[in-house]
DNA sequence: ACCTGAACACCGTTCAAGT
DNA sequence: ACCTGAACACCGTTCAAGT
């Protein structure tokens, strides 16, 4: 009872803002951004909801530390790249750590959702544009380009594309040939497309997924678009 | 106190699903989405939160709709484009449909990010992503490549890019200048191009924008890169 | 058929108080 | 310096009850 030395009781290593923020990747991580709660939170460091403000200033600032701490371990991986980025070559540099930055969000698949609500910018987040942007200058790229480069790219910078719709969710493989017939009517371009793909592809899950090959296909889309401009200039 | 013909009180129109959905829109255009309560939904109709539930299933329920009624808008304007689709002409049709939808999310500016986060699919958003489809087939697209190129548009494809990092929010122009110089050291390249693009273009808000005409590069970047493989096929 | 009051289980956050 | 208990203002949602 007294209030130290109880026999038994682990010594509990203290708080601190490191570890709120690695506690909430890992909440998130099993449990989805959802059940990233304050109380949650807490409990999961085995402490009081309360304790956590001594650390951060609110549940918004946790975010933001989230993405950082993130941004910051996508930063290490790429850091460690090391290839050419010399005229012409700019666009395998470049692709490659875009590939790389994907390969961390997609431990995190909640993550993207998170970085696109911040507002405050994360310092590992200007860090990591700022190294492609360094690529870019060394491929030739004006100011001008490279800032235009940026926006075209959006999040597929930094590793992933939101998906709008999938119209396999929530339904099994049978359900869907009846979802299909029933739209066929209404839908006859995505019916028949879906149908098409499914045919060419029987491997795959049922037509429409955002796999690596189609983020490959629209990053590659963008990164020959702005090379031919550069080329041009 | 009658239950009947209280004198000077307005007979209040019935509740429907129809007007709960408008009137979410219309709370989240003047107040922003974190302003929309099933309680403050429920003021604004004049009725009490509970009474929300009879017309609709719950608060995810008033998101789909919300996101089907905005599509339907979409629809509704893009459905009067009528310009040729057929060959070469396919890209201008795209172009344009693209761009009007845009036109409809600017005036809700906190819809993309709704978009984003439903999982079940509107179907007025289905009947959107068909059209396009049936202009890319008859421009002369396989199911693969229509496949491939809606990907590749991803949330473009309903006209918004969710933005991923603003260096300027939150800060004014004087603000500003203070601290570009503190971050020279860390972020060149992004100090550098900030720079010169405030230079050559002196009436644009300083640096970072998402504006049309940023949308528009990121979209053609896209579209002639689908139109020459196109051609190749 | 349509609406509501009371109530429940959760949130994020504050503040004064403990060690 | 660090943590917590009690409390507040808010959520979404249920259910039995009113008209």
């Amino acid at each position: 009872m007294a209030s130290q030395a109880v026999p038994g009781a682990e010594p509990r290593t203290p708080l601190s803002r490191e570890r709120v923020l690695r506690a909430a990747i890992s909440v998130a991580d099993s449990g989805g951004i959802e059940s990233l709660t304050m109380r949650r939170l807490a409990e999961h460091l085995g402490a009081e909801a309360m304790s956590l403000y001594y650390h951060v200033a609110n549940k918004e600032d946790v975010l933001d530390g989230v993405v950082d701490v993130i941004a910051t371990e996508i930063n290490e991986v790429v850091d460690r790249i090391d290839v050419p980025a010399e005229g012409a070559d700019w666009k395998k540099a470049v692709r490659q750590r875009i590939l790389s930055a994907r390969e961390v969000l997609l431990r995190h698949a909640w993550a993207p959702g998170v970085f696109e609500t911040r507002t405050n910018t994360s310092l590992a987040v200007l860090r990591y544009y700022d190294a492609l942007l360094g690529l870019m200058r060394a491929g030739g790229f004006s100011n001008d380009l490279a800032h235009h480069a940026l926006h075209a790219l959006g999040s597929r910078a930094l590793g992933f594309t939101q998906e709008l719709f999938d119209p396999n969710s929530g339904a099994g493989a049978t359900d869907q040939a009846a979802d299909l017939a029933e739209m066929a009517g209404q839908f006859p371009n995505l019916v028949g497309m879906l149908a098409e793909i499914a045919h060419d592809d029987p491997d795959s899950t049922l037509g429409w997924c955002d796999d690596q090959s189609e983020f490959e296909f629209g990053l590659d889309l963008i990164l020959d678009g702005l090379d031919r401009i550069r080329e041009r200039a």
